[in-house]
DNA sequence: GAGCCTATCGCGAAGCGTCGCAATAAGGTG
DNA sequence: CACCTTATTGCGACGCTTCGCGATAGGCTC
């Protein structure tokens, strides 16, 4: 099914905005920030809004297109929903980020569908904590 | 060692602003938000602002007398540190908010010792995910 | 208590994100 | 193509949170 199909046939229109947003999250390498694709975007739409932009990322991740992912800043983190799914571990100390690779995301997620009967999305947040290289450094 | 103690030894200051503020993240019952704090605090020292609130609420979770956590909204939850430490299960679909019981956490956070070296805190942010009521009802 | 140093305060501004509203335009129909 | 319905846009305003700045006031010394 083409975007064109699939934005059809859920009711919504394809402007001109929401192809280039969406164009600007699949071209884009990882996590990018809407500030980031409203710049890529100001390039070729010069008048596109911040809010046309968020109203977009949003339809496109109804229709399954994209994704976002919480780091532990206040800031959302978008990508296209159909690159490898894996998990952010976040240092609280350094800030750095690991990713977690979908094994680990997958055992524990069965641990919460067994006790609680929840089926977790453990790619949409970060997990904080303290990485191993500040974990080996006591003070400081 | 008392708040007093505990403050000076940091080389804070215990101000009135400070006290109010512990004082009710310590009387609320269950994670609150700042504003929500603001509301009590203001109601016997009305000039306080949000920043103050903040601020503050910054230094205590440094002292170790309150901490945060996060759940889908982007708003922030406080309580008092020496709560009994639980995990938050949040349903995409309808909102609704489990708790996790420390086991679950624990063997959870094993894993990623093991795997990663990555000390995590899995009680600061939410999972989120489909809840076991929407998740047997399909469709709505 | 007076005086000093500086942590803290209140305030205003700014950043990320959401919302309401009037204007625009996508996708039909005849 | 003219016309209609309504999804979408751009804009301004607002909510949560952070930050910079000058004013205030803890906590100490004498």
């Amino acid at each position: 099914m083409t975007l064109a199909d699939a934005i059809h046939a859920s009711g919504k229109r394809l402007t001109l905005q929401r192809q280039l947003v969406l164009d600007a999250v699949q071209r884009a390498r990882h996590h990018v920030t809407a500030e980031d694709i409203a710049r890529r975007v100001r390039a070729k739409y010069p008048r596109i809004g911040p809010s046309t932009v968020y109203r977009n990322l949003e339809a496109l991740e109804e229709l399954g297109y994209v994704t976002h992912t919480h780091l532990d800043d206040r800031v959302t983190r978008w990508h296209r929903a159909d690159s490898h799914p894996h998990g952010h571990l976040v240092c609280r100390s350094c800030g750095g980020e690991t990713e977690v690779r979908p094994p680990a995301l997958e055992a524990m997620a069965r641990r919460l569908r067994e006790l609680y009967r929840f089926e977790p999305d453990l790619a949409h947040s970060a997990i904080v904590g303290i990485c191993r290289r500040c974990r080996d450094v006591p003070s400081q």
